[in-house]
DNA sequence: CGTGTTTGACTGACTGTTCAATCTAATCGG
DNA sequence: CCGATTAGATTGAACAGTCAGTCAAACACG
């Protein structure tokens, strides 16, 4: 019950590091399987502590859930901006999604989808807050789709709704790679997901770069 | 570590009630919250009796998650004996995933998923039992649509390749609507899924069926 | 010193599993 | 038909281990 301390900018490097020990290895052994006791060795403090700075375990592995995802969309998006074209940008994503390369700081994600899930079936606060993390990922959907409209280099299509249908297309095949299915793997499951891009949008050669006009 | 009893003819029906109270629970709960004091008290039995059917508490819950899996599919496919058309079929099986109606014995398999999921994530022998049940289910698909070929319903694709992406869409669908997400109703859902099947397949109306001709 | 960290030691509750004992319903011998 | 025998089903009570959370004391450090 103990109130948890406030997140200070003193705190946050310690912080963090008990949420990243916290997401990897809930990535590892799962949600219910996690202990405080193994989050505070790998963070190399004592059990006391985690409880000192989360106040209670659920706390402590919620927000590491939240914690992980965030970065996954943080990468995402910041990754996004290195790219130009649409055919570019969707074919990171999908990468991003389908392909493991867990290059980030940030555990793969992988295992915590699940996780995540599980607990925002039945516990309403994570529930909704899946539910926003989910709408940023469409909203970056959304506005490629738009960008390449604006573009030229994609066709007349509702984007909002091509949001919806492509990233559900994402979760399933993403699960498929995850349980490394054997009829799924990553790069047919990226195949899959490219060319239902391609078609769904048109994708045309874009025009060329205001830089040239 | 006592072995469990053999599963006898005669223990089969305490067995069952076991697996649904489990699995009943597994649902509400989670995995991890599922204690089998309870799933004893809601099969009415004493604690005891469980384990000396199952031996093992991770045993009875995955036990209890391949068994409603299992019911999930044998009612799924007792389902589409009873219509005729591809297009019939492919309604049924979507609705049969993405709208709630759980109308049968077993418990909705809903949250069971993301469960079996995460199980699968990690165990192996959870995670072949997974992939065997998911090839069952491409494999339905992919006799729908041989079927709707042969009766000169669908066009010509490649079954195998649309039941792998027509499933994981099914897949991305009802994780949103079981997570009710305020974008992907149940109905929105189905819509989606419904139009992609019958752009993807081409489908037209079936020949009049045999015994006019 | 005083405030915010950090910890080791502790505990109290929970829960999976064991076990010895009972109960039940067949099976069998005569 | 009946008493003995047995195998399986069932349980209450005890055991043993685990683990989240508490607490009072030490620590760092401006």
């Amino acid at each position: 019950m103990a109130d948890m301390a406030p997140a200070t900018p003193s705190n946050e490097a310690r912080r963090n590091q008990m949420l990243r020990a916290a997401a990897e290895l809930i990535c590892e052994r799962g949600f219910g399987e996690t202990r405080i006791a193994d989050v505070a060795k790998r963070a190399r403090a004592s059990s006391a502590l985690v409880i000192y700075y989360f106040g209670t375990r659920d706390r402590l592995l919620v927000d590491a859930l939240r914690y992980s995802e965030q970065n996954f969309y943080d990468a995402a998006e910041k990754m996004l901006t290195e790219v130009e074209s649409a055919r570019d940008r969707l074919s990171l994503l999908i990468r991003w999604t389908c392909v493991p390369e867990n290059d980030g700081d940030v555990p793969g994600a992988w295992g915590l989808w699940f996780d995540l899930w599980a607990q925002a079936f039945r516990h309403p606060e994570v529930k909704q807050d899946r539910e926003e993390l989910d709408a940023r990922w469409r909203a970056m959907i959304v506005s490629i789709v738009k960008a390449g409209q604006a573009g030229g280099e994609v066709g007349s299509v509702n984007p909002r709704a091509f949001a919806v249908t492509f990233s559900a297309l994402l979760d399933g095949l993403s699960i498929q790679v995850a349980l490394d299915d054997s009829e799924v793997d990553p790069e047919s499951a990226y195949k899959i997901a490219m060319d239902y891009a391609v078609r769904e949008l048109g994708l045309r050669k874009p025009r060329r770069k205001r830089v040239a006009s």
